[in-house]
DNA sequence: ATAGGACCTCTAGCTGCTATAGGTTCAAGG
DNA sequence: CCTTGAACCTATAGCAGCTAGAGGTCCTAT
């Protein structure tokens, strides 16, 4: 049961770089390891299934912050009311929308610029213009 | 004509902080000002003018290094054609979309996690679930 | 003349990693 | 058993794009 881990196996299993294993340990996202009589890094399951979990809440794009608050709510896991997870992912889920909204704004301006431009010389571009002109505001 | 301005003054036109307006003159994308007899930073129309559009292509989302080479362009404005100009917007409008493609997968993930949540406790949410599961890929 | 805001330099910090450099250990084949 | 080469180790510095602080000087209005 008690597998053990090399930090490059641990590495393949999770997705996550051996630099990144051992920067999440330096800033005590992970636990520290035991070490072999050599001092490499060795896991086990544990550690597995921890780093899984934040690279997962990564994905979702949660700041490394969240991630430990959530892996402080996951270890604990008792009865009291998950409302905290739920409020996190929904200020995630703000965030997420946000984002695209400024994004799509971005996207409308950049098509309509590249639209505009005639293709033509540097003095003519219209791109250039977009940036260059009087405080027009861009097409927000 | 030639109107003299203060950092302070410039980043009130610009929208720029002051200490962004100094450290984009570290990083030279801004030419050092002249100075006063105190020693405080003196700037012009062609600052403004420069400052405007970095801080317009910046809002466009083009890293700081692309912008130079606009700002390069920009200021041969020959009759050169403007090809490169419409290749470095056609790159970020790609890139702006692939991050929005990037951001609804996560927004349907997590409104996903949230409608599945039954509001219960730590130990039956499923948003923790989700993250502490085998590895199932989260609804990419 | 004086107050207090705006300005100065310098250094360090933020997020989340990544990239060296220069050395040690491990595991598999001979 | 011994060698070899991949994997591992530490430590430091770097990336983007700013932001924050300390500790001091200047400018301008009254
Ligand atoms: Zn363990
Ligand atoms: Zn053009
Ligand atoms: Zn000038
Ligand atoms: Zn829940």
């Amino acid at each position: 049961m008690g597998k053990i881990l090399s930090i490059g196996a641990l590495a393949t299993l999770t997705g996550c770089k051996v630099v990144t294993i051992r920067y999440y340990e330096q800033i005590g996202m992970l636990p520290e390891p035991g070490r072999s009589a050599g001092g490499h890094r060795v896991y086990d399951r544990h550690h597995l299934e921890r780093l899984r979990f934040i690279r997962r809440a990564r994905e979702l794009g949660f700041p490394l912050k969240t991630v430990r608050g959530l892996l402080a709510l996951s270890e604990r896991a008792d009865d009291a009311p998950c409302a905290e997870v739920d409020r996190m992912a929904a200020t995630r889920l703000r965030e997420v929308r946000a984002k695209i909204a400024d994004l799509r704004a971005l996207e409308a301006t950049l098509e309509r610029l590249l639209k505009q431009c005639g293709h033509t010389t540097l003095d003519e571009c219209r791109i250039l213009d977009a940036f260059r002109g009087e405080p027009v505001d861009a097409g927000v």
